[in-house]
DNA sequence: GTTATTAATGAAAATGATTGTCATTATGAT
DNA sequence: ATCATAATGACAATCATTTTCATTAATAAC
């Protein structure tokens, strides 16, 4: 599979090891749009991958994250979401039901999001000094059946 | 004081209770710039009111963001911030340091975002059936003082 | 292919933030 | 002043996440 030749290819050369747990993790992530948590990625893998040990999943969260294979979001629930980050396609933003807690994908306007954001990094450079890495853009509200 | 009793107004005729716990809150988190833990908030009101207890901070940071008197965020921390919520004031963002964990505020460009995202909202109200509460913009980087 | 090095793993304990319980106290209405 | 009950503080419980440590597995050297 192509994916999983790149992703490979992200540790070749690196201290990290390519492991199974890892390409589980990014397989499922990857082939999934649902944002999930640490404990519904563990409860997933455990019925292909028995044995699997939860810690195991976070210490892989983080690390995946942190190579910028996986998007750790955060909505308030107390707890972390992950997401497959595609080195391909565009950023996206989010929609969050504040009553059942869907979480809709959505990348429209984002041409005119990227030029003002664009413009918004310039001038926070200028006025605070500071170093745009990235940005997070989300609304809340109420989904179609919440509403 | 103005403010005490615009909160006191609110609380008036309702089934809660106006509380030295809840002044005491309000009158910290609307006299700082920071963005405060319960925690600290705990550990800043015990040295001027001994005996004040932790779990009535929590309830009570609860019940004041569900009233809109304070706003509850989360920077991927692993727990919660808090700031005055004033009614005047235009909403604003967050520029947040990814080492230091410094938080800056801002409401450059105030304008141009409110623009844009008024047209977003509407889109998205099309698009998705979904009603925008709220919206949240936040920028990650490095502050001046970790670059 | 065998071996050696050491990163990665699973189990269990530890941690840290937040929430729940319950007896006591304080607020606001009468 | 009295009453009904919301709010409180102490403490236990819960939940997500991290740490510890002995064992296993991935990679590189032979
Ligand atoms: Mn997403
Ligand atoms: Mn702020
Ligand atoms: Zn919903
Ligand atoms: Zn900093």
């Amino acid at each position: 599979m192509v994916l999983a030749h790149m992703w490979r290819h992200r540790f070749k050369g690196d201290v990290f090891r390519w492991t199974l747990t890892r390409k589980a993790i990014l397989d499922l992530l990857s082939s999934t749009l649902k944002h999930m948590s640490a404990q519904e990625i563990y409860d997933t893998l455990l019925k292909s991958y028995p044995g699997i040990g939860l810690s195991t999943i976070y210490r892989n969260l983080d690390l995946l994250s942190r190579m910028g294979l996986v998007n750790r979001l955060n909505i308030g629930e107390g707890k972390s979401r992950y997401e497959y980050r595609s080195s391909e396609e565009k950023a996206h933003h989010h929609l969050i039901c504040t009553n059942c807690g869907k979480i809709i994908d959505y990348s429209d306007f984002l041409d005119e999001e990227l030029d003002l954001v664009g413009k918004i990094e310039k001038k926070l450079a200028r006025k605070y000094n500071f170093i745009v890495k990235d940005h997070n853009i989300d609304f809340c509200g109420l989904c179609k059946d919440c509403r």
